[in-house]
DNA sequence: TTGAAAGCGCTAACAA
DNA sequence: TTGTTAGCGCTTTCAA
């Protein structure tokens, strides 16, 4: 910076000026930054800038995993937002693992970051006393309901959404609901997904059973958990499967095409997620959708906002909700 | 620090040594401080540890985007590999614009990197500039061939992958040949595939075609690109379908299921990809197989070991090649 | 509208 | 093994 400022001819302050508000500066000084940032290919310093402003313009984001399409599409959503505001992320995964979620809040932490971005609203102690004594905001994604926020939180029930499918099974008709799931130690949100599946069915007298697997959610676990049912419900009608996401609905579709089993005539599926692929299925994933895109918009909608209101913020939960999607398998 | 250092009865450099090299400090000491940082919930600020030490821990990560499956795996893998070394990951994605390619590469310089890992060999000239006037180790990843890489290398030539499924369509018998592409315009490596996968199939002397479009490789695409494919090849036997990734061949075999057309009887389809759900098909998905996660650890590994050398590093590329899955669909 | 000066919280010689 | 000291490259008063 020191160099810009010698070969525009101007004081080191001026050109800092001129990088945080172009418009203070007059027009000479202004054209003669400019000019001589170009002729030295000059890159600020982001840690001595935020070393000095005592604070970063990086969003930590801490998910469970990116390889999962849901946080993938709500990470993209905040790198688009948060970048019109010249805001970085900073990425970490947990693996749906309580420690490294832990390290990865003291990690960014020490990033001193504009704001933090996590998914879900249940932490270990220790990680729910960091964000508390985090003097940034910070955004809990993906899920509403569980423990209070600890500030503001942008997600929809899982509960409902389980509920939500185990009624529009019944509504067409199912008498008999099983529920799918993966990851049956860790994702506590499919877990909710399942509990409210559960309870829904129940409450309206039907029968209902839960399929589950410690594997992730994939399409061959979809195809496990078919065959598996397909064994203990021999014979059986009229039954119903919820999806905890759209590849366990994916495998089921395919373990059926394989053993001629007629979708949705004999087994009615409802996924959940609206993967790109549900519409293109043979036969069309009925599906429960959520926003993924727009948890992402609006959580980096809430940090701008936060950081443009300063102490007198507010501390908002925005419910995006689901949208239930019928399709052919049910 | 100071009050770490203040409480734990040392000076502020004992602390900041024991956090680089706790080795080197006594256990009196050592105990002392370990003590102080808990009882007062210390977090170092890696602002003023990167200004100071003129370079920070984070390694600038750019793809197109972690919405596209096979880059979510090599980053899950690189912040796997990566965190071991205490190296955090900072993300960025292009979308595919060169414009924005060069905006994140800016922005990644100056947090003053430990590293880079940016996906693609081709670059927009600034770019290029950028990463070669930038002092620190730079991986190239997804792609080998085409320019000269501008320090280090991880990936695998597209276009042999096209080639191999080529000449797989043609060892399984078929004397006609299709390949489906999406992202025509600025996927570059997708072109390579196709560039590829047409030459090899015109050195065999088959009639070889080329269908393609402007949109994303989705499962939808791939339902459109077949349907249209029969209109134009009505009637036709022994064709070979070759696609620019696994959703395309999904959505492919959907339309085939649709429209009653026997595959791999009438159209063998070949994949890329070797997405999940590529083994749980039906018909199982034949595929090429990229090794994305071993791309993303191979890069973390040259990384860390670059960081080690210094000066005298070397400048390693790496093939990490392609397996061919031959299943059902061929 | 511009510039001088102090200092953000740490690291890295170097000396003790 | 520990402490002293001089910055790292910026931002931010404050005064001119």
């Amino acid at each position: 910076m020191v160099d810009v400022a010698r070969r525009a001819d101007v004081s080191p302050s001026t050109v800092s000026l001129f990088l945080r508000r172009p418009e203070a500066v007059s027009p000479r000084a202004s054209d003669a930054v400019q000019a001589a940032i170009r002729e030295l290919n000059y890159v600020p310093n982001m840690m001595a800038g935020g070393l000095a402003a005592a604070g970063s313009s990086v969003v930590g984001v801490i998910v469970p995993s990116v390889r999962n399409a849901f946080f993938a599409e709500t990470v993209a959503a905040l790198q688009r937002e948060l970048g019109q505001a010249r805001l970085q992320i900073m990425l970490g995964h947990t693996e749906y693992d309580q420690a490294v979620e832990t390290e990865l809040v003291r990690t960014a932490l020490s990033w001193a970051p504009a704001a933090l971005v996590i998914a879900g609203t249940e932490h270990g102690k220790t990680t729910r006393q960091l964000l508390e004594a985090a003097r940034v905001p910070v955004v809990q994604v993906w899920e509403l309901g569980g423990e209070a926020p600890i500030d503001m939180a942008v997600g929809f029930h899982h509960y409902e959404v389980g509920a939500a499918a185990a009624r529009h099974l019944a509504a067409r008709g199912r008498r008999r609901l099983v529920f799918f799931s993966g990851r049956a130690n860790d994702d506590k949100r499919a877990a909710q997904r399942a509990a409210g599946f559960l309870a829904a069915g129940r409450e309206m007298g039907l029968a209902v059973q839960h399929l589950s697997h410690p594997a992730p959610a994939t399409t061959e676990l979809g195809g496990i958990l078919f065959a598996r049912m397909l064994k203990e419900f021999e014979g059986a009608e009229g039954v119903g499967i919820g999806c905890s996401n759209d590849l366990l609905a994916l495998g089921a579709i395919f373990e059926a095409q394989r053993r001629q089993v007629a979708i949705p005539a004999q087994y009615a599926i409802i996924g959940f997620g609206d993967l790109e692929f549900a519409a293109s299925c043979n036969p069309a994933l009925s599906t429960i959708k959520p926003f993924g895109d727009l948890i992402g918009s609006e959580a980096a909608r809430l940090i701008i906002k936060s950081l443009a209101d300063g102490e007198a913020r507010e501390h908002p939960s925005i419910d995006t909700g689901f949208g239930l999607v019928h399709r052919q398998t049910s």
